[in-house]
DNA sequence: GCCGTTTTCGGCCCGACTGTTTTCAGTCG
């Protein structure tokens, strides 16, 4: 099976790190060329196709990031699997060696220095080197370089994952907010890098704090109650880690530079290079306090609008800075309406007490209301789930009859908002609908959904939810992959071909919000769109206060630059009803 | 390594913090 743009993404940020250990070869070179190495990984991860069938219409060239080179290379994967220069690589430098650049503070250049003055191969060498006092002999090195890297293997012990999910960082992030917002001297505080731009995992958290007394904003920062490890303490900038591992970085800068400030440390690193570079055609020079021109006087920004605005583009949302050609909608005026919370009318999964949840549909309506939504449609899960308390067509008449009630309450109550009935029904493992066409037919609108047995082979689990998305009462796929965040890989698709079917059928597909799923994810959104296809950005609340998880679906649409006009709880209840009465008929 | 509305060769973003340094390299984001 070909490689997927992942796996050969790995590959070549594993290169890069392997040379960076060799060190320079072809002098100052080296560090550009490794450059390359990484942002080809960056670009193949971005990617909304795999590359095997981009490589197979032999348009390699034209994805951005490959040169001949690199070119050349990826022939050689795709083609024989293997990669002559890599398996050289690999064994020149020892993985071991490798694993140590996971140690904080400790870098090629130094990793080099230990591997090849002191034999060191291994994190465990490193361990015993370090306590045995043998790193502090090393050039450049001393006690406390010494201490540190030992500190940083213990971290590294302990840390469970690189990345945590969104979902498990926004709170924090918004309570560390509040703490600083209220030191004096200080007039804003915004959570910036991967967080602001929407990214469904977060590595580090950065904040921004504009005030008048860094100092006083530095002390309360690293005097937190909850933190592990300071590791660094500057007057304007300071990086802790929490006790559960999460790394967070604060940056003090004056007012009157915030717009500047928030555009750099938003990043992403790959779209802050490209502004950069465009200042500099501009002779100019950019950096976190603003723009420098040649004779070096300095320009501030109090907001990031003026900034782009003084480099001629618009304002890029931060969910699109990631070098994936919003540098050129930007300048061009042909920025995409991305979607926004206002634009949601309703939520088109959720469970009640009917099945797995813990509110019954009153309160999931009344839940929905405060969102400011004009309907939800409540899908409770199918018999076969048993351990959800999955319905039988029996209790799905049932719950009819008190949907009906709840609506007839709302009408009573001068209310227009309305509740719809639908189910996540199982696809089983045989690819069965579990529950029979006539119960299917009397409901609202049908999500099917793949629970169990993700890890059948691709040909077979794709024929599942293909027969799924051919089956006429089917509206709605859910959480098409199956996977879950830092726990479980999805389902192995073939995605070229599902969307295709559910283009074809009009089934549409869901951007499942809770911060664990996020399923579809961006990159498959952006693709299904592409191919025709319609989503939902639906939370599966459990609860009413699920339902404020829609922000994280949300996100991952406008990563994916989708129009709100495809998401079809955009859409008023008549035209959400219509398309329901008329989809699939050919 | 890649790349081109000043370039097919000569560039390639920018600064804070730390530690081991008497002037700067390594690391990080």
């Amino acid at each position: 099976m070909a490689l997927s743009n992942q796996q050969l993404a790995t590959i070549f940020n594993d290169i890069a790190d392997r040379l960076e250990i060799q060190g320079d070869v072809e002098g100052t070179s080296g560090v550009f060329k490794t450059r390359s190495y990484r942002t080809i990984a960056e670009n193949l991860q971005a990617l909304q196709r795999p590359v095997a069938d981009i490589w197979q219409e032999g348009k390699l060239n034209e994805v951005p990031g490959v040169g001949k080179a690199i070119h050349d290379k990826i022939d050689e994967l795709l083609r024989t699997g293997k990669l002559d220069f890599y398996e050289r690589l690999r064994a020149e430098v020892p993985d071991g060696v490798v694993d140590m650049l996971q140690v904080s503070g400790l870098g090629p250049k130094r990793i080099k220095e230990i591997w090849s003055k002191l034999g060191v191969m291994s994190l465990s060498e490193l361990e015993a080197a370090g306590r045995a006092g043998r790193l502090r002999h090393l050039p450049k090195m001393g006690e406390k370089t010494e201490q540190k890297i030992l500190a940083g293997i213990e971290s590294l012990k302990r840390r469970a994952t690189g990345r945590m999910r969104a979902g498990d960082v926004l709170p924090i992030a918004s309570q560390m907010r509040e703490l600083l917002r209220a030191v004096p001297g200080v007039l804003k505080v915004e959570y910036a890098g991967s967080l602001r731009r929407g990214r469904e995992t977060i590595g580090d958290l950065d904040f921004v704090a504009a005030t008048t007394d860094p100092a006083a904003v530095m002390h309360v920062f690293r005097s937190q109650p909850d933190i592990e490890e300071v590791l660094g303490a500057g007057e304007t900038k300071s990086s802790v880690r929490l006790s559960n591992g999460l790394q967070v970085d604060l940056r003090a800068i004056d007012p009157s530079v915030w717009g500047a400030a928030m555009q750099y440390f938003t990043g992403s690193q790959a779209h802050n290079i490209r502004v950069r570079e465009i200042a500099q055609r501009q002779k100019l020079s950019l950096n976190e306090y603003g723009l420098a021109t040649e004779d070096g006087a300095r320009l501030s920004f109090d907001t990031e609008e003026a900034l782009y605005a003084r480099l001629g583009m618009a304002w890029i949302p931060p969910e699109m800075r990631e070098d994936r050609g919003e540098i050129e909608v930007a300048q061009s005026g042909g920025m995409p309406r991305l979607i926004t919370r206002q634009d949601l009318r309703g939520d088109l999964q959720m469970h009640s007490t009917w099945s797995d949840g813990a509110a019954d549909v009153m309160t999931m309506a009344r839940g929905a209301m405060t969102m400011g939504y004009a309907y939800i449609l409540i899908t409770d899960h199918s018999q076969s789930l048993g351990i959800a308390n999955g319905l039988t067509p029996e209790r799905v008449r049932a719950q009819r009859k008190e949907i009906d009630a709840v609506n007839r309450q709302l009408l009573d109550e001068g209310l227009s908002f309305r509740v719809l009935q639908g189910v996540e029904v199982e696809v089983k493992s045989d690819g069965t609908i579990d529950l029979p066409d006539d119960v299917l037919s009397e409901l609202d609108l049908v999500q099917a959904s793949v629970h169990t047995s993700l890890s059948q082979p691709r040909e077979r689990i794709t024929e599942r939810v293909l027969n799924a998305i051919r089956n006429p009462h089917i509206d709605i796929l859910g959480h098409p992959s199956g996977r879950l965040i830092n726990e479980r890989e999805g389902g192995d698709y073939d995605w070229e071909v599902l969307f295709r079917a559910a283009a074809q059928h009009d089934v549409a597909l869901e951007i499942n919000a809770d911060p664990a799923r996020l399923d579809l994810n961006e990159t498959h959104a952006r693709r299904a769109v592409e191919l025709g296809c319609k989503l939902t950005i639906s939370t599966d609340a459990h609860h009413p206060s699920g339902l404020q998880q829609i922000i994280f679906g949300l996100s991952v649409a406008r990563r994916a630059w989708i129009d709100p006009d495809v998401v079809i709880n955009t859409w008023p209840l008549e035209k959400l009803r219509a398309w329901a009465a008329h989809r699939g008929v050919e």
